[in-house]
RNA sequence: GGCGCCGUAGCCAAGUGGCAAGGCAGAGGUCUGCAAAACCUCCAUCCCCAGUUCGAUUCUGGGCGGCGCCU
């Protein structure tokens, strides 16, 4: 595929990989990264965090010897961490990939941290307020959508959704109105070649029962454990993550050792259908099976892209 | 064999003589700084038969099934 990877040496192109959790996306961007000699930057909430590293589906250690990831294990999993940051780094890691003159290979799973870097969404520019926050969690539904209403008559959020809310009026406070002008989208100076994987949803589902069954018996328990005895609250952002969430309930009394990975499965499998649910409504993503080996299909749709 | 209780969606479960709450699971959807989050929508003629009644899931009788106790 010498033309593919031409064209990938000339930094207009990037390849993502999106698609549902469990499908095969780390391991497909591991080879396709092999086969164009790059570099990968992956985009996912919960990877970010340092030491948690069994339930976040980190690269394994062969996989990051052999290739060079980004965005990966490097947040104390006490602090936060959010979109805003993510494409910070993310361009910065870009940026870094290309000035030595190396290919970058986007592999995601959150779903906004993808199309925040690839779009270029603003994100409106303004901060999170803790302390504002603290204070209109405390509020009602009604009240907080009063207050925000206040602000701007047509801020353009579900006015049912708190969380929603509560962000519009910590933007608002700080810039006024009107809300919907500050979520702008300025794309990279690169091209994003979304490439989508999917399979079955039975098959899907089988091999989320297998993933959350080897994570307990890798030791999902005991790491969530030492988080906590480092200090982690169980509040963290990682802790509330799929695996770990599940894993903490477990630790309290509240699930069997049989019923964690069960449960864990089920929250895989709505994650999974979510983030398919994201990625369909985009008609820029480029779909591929993983049954038949989906690489060669994808290095040529690569290479006709270039 | 006798007595008592029960039988509502895949599961748990409330309820009323006037076309059946809620939760979980499931399906679909929204998404611009917590996104593996948050939110929205959809999803049952109430075990069967007969009777009472204008009208029964709700009342009566019988059947079937389950649970408990007793002999």
């Amino acid at each position: 595929m010498a033309g593919a990877h031409a064209a990938f040496q000339a930094q207009l192109l990037i390849p993502v990989i999106v698609g549902p959790t469990g499908i095969g996306k780390s391991e497909l961007a591991f080879r396709l990264a092999l086969e164009l000699n790059a570099e990968i930057v992956v985009a996912d909430s919960k990877q970010v965090y340092q030491r948690l590293d069994i339930a976040t589906n980190k690269p394994s250690v062969e996989h990051r010897r052999a290739v060079r990831y980004h965005m990966v294990d490097f947040v104390d999993p006490a602090a936060s961490f959010n979109a805003a940051h993510y494409v910070r780094g993310a361009n910065d890691a870009i940026a870094d990939i290309k000035m030595r003159g190396r290919v970058p290979v986007i592999e995601g799973g959150t779903m906004l941290y993808v199309d925040a870097l690839c779009d270029g969404f603003s994100l409106t520019g303004v901060p999170p307020d803790p302390e504002l926050r603290a204070e209109l969690e405390a509020l009602d539904l009604s009240t907080l959508r009063e207050r925000l209403l206040a602000l701007d008559s047509d801020p353009g959020v579900d006015l049912h959704n708190p969380v929603r809310m509560v962000r519009a009026i910590e933007v608002l406070e700080a810039t006024g109105p009107p809300l919907q002008r500050l979520r702008t989208r300025t794309p990279p100076p690169w091209e994003a070649l979304r490439i989508g994987l999917t399979a079955p949803l039975d098959v899907i589902d089988r091999r989320l029962e297998e993933r959350s069954r080897r994570q307990v018996e890798r030791g999902l328990i005991a790491e969530t454990q030492s988080a906590l005895d480092v200090g982690v609250p169980e509040t963290a952002p990682v802790l509330t993550g799929i695996g770990y969430a599940e894993a903490l309930a477990h630790i309290r009394g509240e699930l069997t050792l049989e019923e964690l990975p069960q449960t864990m499965a089920r929250n895989n499998r709505r994650y999974a259908r979510r983030q398919l649910r994201w990625w369909r409504r985009d008609a820029r993503v480029t779909w591929f099976e993983i049954e038949p080996d989906p690489l060669p299909a994808i290095l040529k749709h690569l290479g006709s892209k270039a």
